[in-house]
DNA sequence: GTAGGGTGTAGAACCGGTTTCACAAAATTG
DNA sequence: CAATTTTGTGAAACCGGTTCTACACCCTAC
């Protein structure tokens, strides 16, 4: 079908290892037929073929990318900069989502390998990622790992720091003369476990006893009636709280329209904060006043990770961790 | 490094070509050479090369996916099910974002072309499409289209009646007892013009006028304080009107967040209806009516249309129209 | 009993590249 | 000017598969 190294070789009156001299500028070509040989690239546009070419090189110029959900923002936004950095550097992007499901993590892994990727990118997910080590190491994968907390440390691995994050949010709330913040959260995941932490960390901190009343853990992906009720049922503490911390912005949104709903007022009633710092949450009204998490700079460090160990540089097993930072909106007060 | 065919016959004691036979099942094999062939395969996790095999069969179980921007929620799903459904039949999904740039399009097209996917999916994208008709033409690369309205015939396509869609909020609001319709919008993309079409359409059914005053329309992609304002001056028009309908949910939700700024009451001042149905509007308060477009159907009719193709199916030259639907939420109500 | 028709298998060619090797011609050196 | 190195090039091997061809073997049939 197309054009292939043959047929220049032919067009240009030398053999075919000559015109891979040329193209890869890898032995010595007289000036004379090297011309020669562009030219004759240049009338049919000829494009060497990735595929041959990666069978003798094993190189294919393709990265994979796991993630769990791509039609979470915060998973889309992060495979934006991931397709975007890649593609900069002459790589081509292959993106599976896993869907929080280990088991298809591990055989999207296996896909990828065989797909002959150069280097894999995770992004996100929540277990222990020990059983995929065999596995990749038994390709020899280079792996990278961006916001996925491990406890070994077999991986290159980038991480945000969810329990400063959350005294962030606590500490800022103490700032505005809050003494009283509840906290939305649920136990799924490793990063909501660290923001808790810093909930509590901070409240020691100031050497104000956490009230556990004040806590809400709720399990489930698809609040109902009754989680509703739960966190309404803080107004009548006493003394009633006058903010609310929530573990992520999807969570701190639906508390807002819950809010709403009871005419309850943000920041009149209550101020609120959120985690992530996603899109839609300087669109909502009142603005959601978030704790940032950068996951461009994220993902652009583990991209790159990725990129210098694929470039044969030196391989950093070693956990990058960066610092969230809190983003003033709307949903908050300072009261007296 | 990762085991391959020879290795697998020196284990089984027979040539390389009995081994592609048993695996492809390609010829005949006895029992015994069968057996003995897979038991060396298990015994060492053997996996044929996709590359390898890509190289003589020019099938590499890869398809390519073009949309705008990954970051838009639509894309995010619409590539979530591209993704998903094309995995199910044993395909590796490359995405690569155009950033509604025409030049990047094309370029990405021949990047893929390279990298020998076997088919490609290209998702929304306003511009006409004839200009990679040579590319994509030369390299017989099979194409579908799904939400990218073009004027020639040379694609499969899959698109949303927009058309309809707007006739379909415009006679809704009709139904509830309002007369006075607004209509926010852009001339940015072919969907937009067509969505007014179905809202000027329906005015003429009814016999209705259509009130120039009434619309509005804002090219640009971030609104400013002029484009804010001139919404609000419908308000000063007489009669004034007691519903708007927006070209699509996210110009919907930031005129909802504008009529909040300014205490004017959502549906009980003003109905609003939106278009697309993208995931936030269910969840902001109040709830977005709006018009529901089914990606989820429109992307697999695509992914299938593609798939059969590939598959060496007969080639459907043809434009699939879907039809969107109204959904009713919390930001419309009946008046008198 | 031997010609004809399947099986079952190995060997070789091929896919489209890269790379090693050999060798001739040109340039450098003593 | 002969000896040696450098430069430029083609032939061949290789990457890991698939496929075509050839051939041996066994079975049926006339």
């Amino acid at each position: 079908m197309a054009v292939t190294i043959n047929e220049i070789a032919k067009l240009a009156h030398v053999s075919k290892s000559t015109v891979s001299r040329v193209i890869n500028k890898s032995g010595p070509v007289s000036k004379k037929t090297q011309e020669a040989v562009l030219s004759a690239i240049a009338s049919v546009n000829y494009k060497p073929s990735p595929i041959a070419r990666g069978l003798t090189l094993k190189k294919t110029n393709t990265i994979g990318l796991v993630l769990q959900d791509i039609r979470n923002p915060y998973y889309a936004l992060a495979s934006w900069h991931v397709e975007r950095f890649f593609r900069r550097f002459g790589y081509i992007t292959i993106m599976c989502n896993a869907d929080n499901d280990t088991d298809m993590e591990k055989s999207i892994l296996g896909a990828m390998a065989e797909h002959s990727v150069d280097g894999v990118l995770v992004i996100g997910g929540e277990k222990d990622y020990s059983h995929v080590i065999e596995d990749s190491g038994q390709a020899g994968l280079p792996l990278v790992l961006v916001d996925r907390e491990t406890s070994n440390g077999f991986f290159t691995e980038v991480t945000l720091d969810n329990e400063y994050g959350g005294q962030l949010a606590t500490e800022y709330l103490f700032s505005q003369g809050h003494r009283r913040i509840a906290y939305v959260t649920s136990e799924f995941t490793v990063a909501e476990k660290l923001r808790r932490r810093g909930y509590i960390h901070e409240h020691r901190n100031r050497g104000i006893a956490v009230d556990n009343d004040l806590i809400i853990s709720i399990d489930e992906q698809q609040w109902h009636e009754g989680d509703l009720n739960r966190i309404l049922r803080i107004f009548s503490l006493d003394p009633k709280p006058t903010a609310l911390f929530a573990s992520n912005d999807f969570k701190a949104l639906q508390v807002l329209r819950l809010f709403k709903r009871n005419s309850i007022s943000v920041p009149d009633d209550i101020s609120v904060v959120g985690f992530d710092d996603i899109e839609i949450a300087s669109m909502v009204h009142p603005a959601l006043t978030t704790v940032h998490q950068p996951i461009d700079r994220m993902v652009e460090l583990g991209a790159k990770l990725l990129l210098d160990q694929l470039d044969g540089g030196s391989v950093v097993k070693e956990k990058q961790v960066l610092n969230p930072w809190l983003v003033e909106r709307e949903s908050t007060r300072r009261i007296a």
